[in-house]
DNA sequence: ATGACACACGTTATAGCATAACGCAATTGA
DNA sequence: TCAATTGCGTTATGCTATAACGTGTGTCAT
């Protein structure tokens, strides 16, 4: 009784572990580590770090979930399904970027063709092969740097 | 005996361990963890990974090096010393970013001004105060995506 | 059916990255 | 001279991530 519970809906069948994990980041409103992750799960029967990263590595692969590399944690992620989260793999978007308040730790994931357009220019100019690209900007957000 | 030793040059004067830090990281040409650095080190006295993360903030608040958030990693500043790395603090040349080759480790560190504008905007649209802003992009260099 | 395979899972142990908290030494400057 | 600041060294600890092992279950070609 290990394998993914196939559901209703499009999107990949998620295993128990991976709904679990999702679920927390989903009713977080800030980022977590998987750690915390792991703590508010002890009571789902989680034991080991390793129980959330794998979840976290499969959800990060149907692209449901984004690390943020300046964090060390993980987010929900947040643009519209039709953009991203529903489809397959490869989903042809590009790149997202996040803006990290580093008072209440809201974040926001955006997107920008036209940055993504030039790091593709800077790229292919260099003849360098883009696999993934991080952008994430720190600093206090509307409501907290007034 | 502990204070920055001055010298002929204009930038910051580094103490002895900022100085030996910061050598390490020009003479590598791949980014290095604290600790390989702290390695590096131990025949020149250095027993602890606080004496090297003590002399990276210094380099890192001198802007004579950069920390590599999707590696946990330092590489010295690569780009002209005009544009950076000579002076002061606040220096206003903007964001660098990081190309990263996951085959051979290199990294090349460029800036982009309409990359620089566009994320400017959205923060300035969204009223969002940056602080500090990483862009990170993975992937294979030209010498090893052949 | 059955056996090979892929995959999710659970557990223990370990590796790798970073900082807290203490105290000492040297420099600066009121 | 004394207080404040800064760099340094040490010990201990905490946080982040993965290696390596074995189990169970579903799939599918034979």
């Amino acid at each position: 009784m290990n394998a993914p519970v196939s559901t209703p809906t499009s999107a990949p069948a998620l295993t128990k572990n991976q709904s679990l994990v999702f679920d927390v980041l989903t009713r977080s409103d800030a980022p977590m580590s998987a750690y915390t992750i792991l703590d508010r799960l002890r009571d789902h029967g989680f034991r080991a770090p390793l129980q959330v990263y794998r979840a976290l590595d499969k959800l990060l692969e149907f692209g449901m979930v984004h690390r943020l590399e300046s964090l060390n944690a993980f987010v929900a992620c947040a643009h519209p399904e039709s953009e991203c989260c529903g489809q397959g793999h490869g989903h042809g978007h590009g790149t997202v970027a996040f803006a990290i308040c580093e008072s209440c730790g809201h974040v926001s994931e955006f997107h920008d063709h036209e940055v993504d357009h030039r790091l593709g220019d800077w790229a292919k100019a260099k003849n360098f092969k883009p696999a993934k690209t991080t952008i994430e900007i720190r600093g206090l957000c509307g409501a907290c740097g007034a």
